[in-house]
DNA sequence: TCGTTCTAGTTGAGAGTTCTACTACACTGG
DNA sequence: CCAGTGTAGTAGAACTCTCAACTAGAACGA
């Protein structure tokens, strides 16, 4: 994603009534603290998600998302997962995750393989090539994720972060 | 964005020597509890994001960032601003503002205009029909940001996060 | 003042994502 | 056991973003 938003009256919009919110409910804008901090973070993730997807791109011609999918994978036992367990733990839509799993495929990073015990599954196994390609860009990206964030952050910053951010709500995902 | 990534050696990795890293510095992996923080991190944003996209879209049929770019416009003297200042704020590339304002534009909502000052710029400004329509869209899109976010976390929280988020690096974007 | 270089913006092709529709298998209740 | 419904995954078209190439004006310097 690259990140978005804001939440002040719309210069101007103040009284008159817009179109009808939902029921009745008054609209509650932000105070300018949230506001800035709103706004902070919507920064903060576009400039990190730039830094490490260009990292990513470069070193190692993958995106995020590859690089993602390639992790759960090396962590999964025999380097295999269900498909729609990565699609969730991932939050893309099975429709993303297939598409990302065909280029990998082409690739030679990941196989697919019938699943046994459900015949409606496919599990994604990453290939030995993956492995490696795997291997050699984490580096890279750990380096990013440190220059660009958890070096510049104190530890309860981050502790802070991560706690903020593990609050969001589930919410569903087609 | 869509978030993305982790940070401990790839099961198995251990000491062998992948490819080379940059010279010589030792490789920095993040400790268990940052390597869950920075989790907590990505799987938050994937699920705010998609959250705020999927309202955004579905009640006003717009993208995050085409709202993003609205809201700058209404904040802006004369609802108007430069194409690259509007890509710099956001951190688009120039190129990616060109097509969503094009898109905008085509829908009637802004407007371009030659730059007085500056022969090469151009000025995006935003329609009477633009304003309607963030008018429209921002009680929904400030409901969903504080139902995922903002009311999930206490005040010191949502401080800490965006305090956090502020000290990303700025880097440079193409 | 001309050449060089830098900045602003656009363009089009290719890559990635979303959306809708579709196939196939699993599960449930009668 | 089988109709109806839900789940898993895929396919392709439409849409969005990225990347590289290009136009044009500004800025700098000799």
């Amino acid at each position: 994603m690259s990140g978005t938003t804001s939440t002040a009256p719309p210069v101007g919009a103040a009284s008159a009534g817009a179109r009808a919110p939902r029921v009745e409910e008054p609209i509650l804008w932000l105070d300018p603290d949230q506001q800035a901090w709103w706004r902070d973070y919507l920064l903060g993730v576009a400039r990190l998600t730039e830094a490490l997807s260009r990292e990513l791109d470069e070193d190692a011609d993958l995106s995020l998302s590859e690089y993602e999918i390639l992790v759960r994978l090396s962590e999964a036992e025999a380097h295999t997962a269900r498909m729609s367990d990565l699609a969730a733990s991932l939050v893309h839509s099975r429709s993303r995750l297939t598409h990302t799993v065909s280029r990998l495929e082409r690739r030679g990073l990941v196989e697919r393989r019938a699943c046994s015990n459900d015949g409606r599954g496919v599990n994604a196994a990453m290939t030995p090539a993956g492995y490696e390609l795997l291997v050699a860009a984490a580096p890279g990206h750990v380096r990013a994720v440190r220059e660009n964030l958890v070096d510049v952050l104190s530890r309860d910053q981050l502790r802070a972060l991560g706690e903020a951010m593990s609050l969001v709500a589930p919410g569903v995902t087609g």
